[in-house]
DNA sequence: CGGCTACTTGACATCTATCAACCGGGGTGG
DNA sequence: CCACCCCGGTTGATAGATGTCAAGTAGCCG
């Protein structure tokens, strides 16, 4: 696993770098195998997380055994927002992950202390908004084709901002991850990835797929801004 | 209509009262009827709005016209994250209302210089989150009857918080704001509306609904925890 | 009273879910 | 080394929920 650590994900190139100091000082790296999990939906939110490396789900689930994946956290995302007194979903690793634990109560004060990672986290959290309510305008209005298509090329998108991105674009998730992301039914992303590599928009390959034109798809272009999932 | 601000709402009781004094000097009171545009999608956020009464529906469009409602705003609540430089999505009045216009430049310089007004934007952006999130499980995952029945209890739920609760509960929107929330057609919330009455756990009301045991509904108890929409 | 708008109700179509079978690769153990 | 099994994924047939189209009702305002 190459070394990559939150606190500078997070806190990118114009920061303070005393600040920065700080929290890598807080930050502990833990290392979590393929499926396991780090926090679960309603536990006491005593230590907050940030990712450094890998992939995360985060998700609801229903007492029924239904389930919403929420997000798939990438490198530089908190897993949810720190404050908050307990975790209002559950979080597991996608392959193998490095996660930084930061004591609740220490990652509070210092948060109280310094106005810059408050704006900081204000900027994460209006990020965060805004993908979601992107979300909620897939998930209300979208088909079962347009959901696929748009999860493709956002998730590439998100990708490339982070250079995470080769030739082929990775899909460490599952289908039934995919599907739980969506609202929809493993089957039916099956299905319709298939329909899009006939298509020729996509071609699967193991573990990923290309993207030869799904971009300049109608299904995709007549959505004005990219949804940044 | 009542006299309300929006500063006062915002702050909450435990608010330092000179910051509570600059917000109220920094904000200029606006009055919208039914219908009226507050700010559109894509819109540059010069101004940043919070409500002080009234109820706003805050959406996205598609181009081919289908419609995302992400949310009812109501008295106290930001109309979007200020700090952002456009607006995006849409809000306009649900019935008249009355706003609090901010000078974008002056309300973030002030909410620089104020520790205490970002962990209130934190605390109100973790809110905001957490609410978009059990949306995304409801319209990921609900059945029409689960979604109908949810968003009237937890409309309920939010009323209630406000005070803004009579015996009947008010339903100030429209079938097909409803509709565009939960990701249903008009017809559906009808029809959906009218099973709910049929099995005597609502009463249907002009411009309202009486909730007579939905709440004890095992489409609504079987969720652990009540969305907070 | 007339016409508008919101809402309701009905008949039918369509999409996705469901149930089931099948495929293929990777790991395990005989 | 090979057979087997397990898991993730694909594909097919059918069913069921919601969408679509259309008609009809109720309340409100001019």
């Amino acid at each position: 696993m190459r070394r990559a650590f939150f606190p500078t994900l997070f806190c990118g190139e114009a920061c303070d770098p005393l600040e920065l100091r700080e929290l890598r000082r807080l930050a502990t790296q833990l290392y979590f195998g393929a499926g396991k999990t780090i926090f679960a939906e309603g536990d006491l939110a005593d230590s907050a997380f940030g990712l450094s490396q890998g992939v995360i789900r985060l998700y609801k689930l229903l007492p029924d055994g239904r389930r919403q994946v929420l997000a798939f956290a990438l490198p530089g995302d908190f897993l949810g927002m720190p404050l908050a007194d307990r975790h209002s979903f559950s979080a597991d690793a996608i392959g193998e992950v490095a996660v930084c634990r930061f004591s609740g109560a220490d990652l509070t004060k210092f948060i109280r202390s310094s106005p810059n990672i408050m704006l900081r986290l204000i900027e994460f959290a209006t990020r965060k908004l805004d993908m979601a309510q992107d979300q909620l305008l897939l998930l209300g209005n979208g088909s079962a084709e347009e959901k696929v298509a748009i999860f493709l090329v956002s998730w590439c998108n998100r990708l490339g901002r982070l250079s995470m991105l080769s030739e082929t674009v990775p899909l460490p998730m599952r289908r039934q991850d995919i599907a739980d992301f969506l609202g929809l039914k493993l089957e039916t992303v099956s299905r319709t990835l298939a329909k899009l590599e006939q298509k020729k928009v996509i071609r699967l390959v193991p573990n990923g797929v290309l993207l030869t034109g799904l971009a300049q798809t109608p299904l995709v272009t007549s959505r004005s801004h990219q949804p940044q999932i």
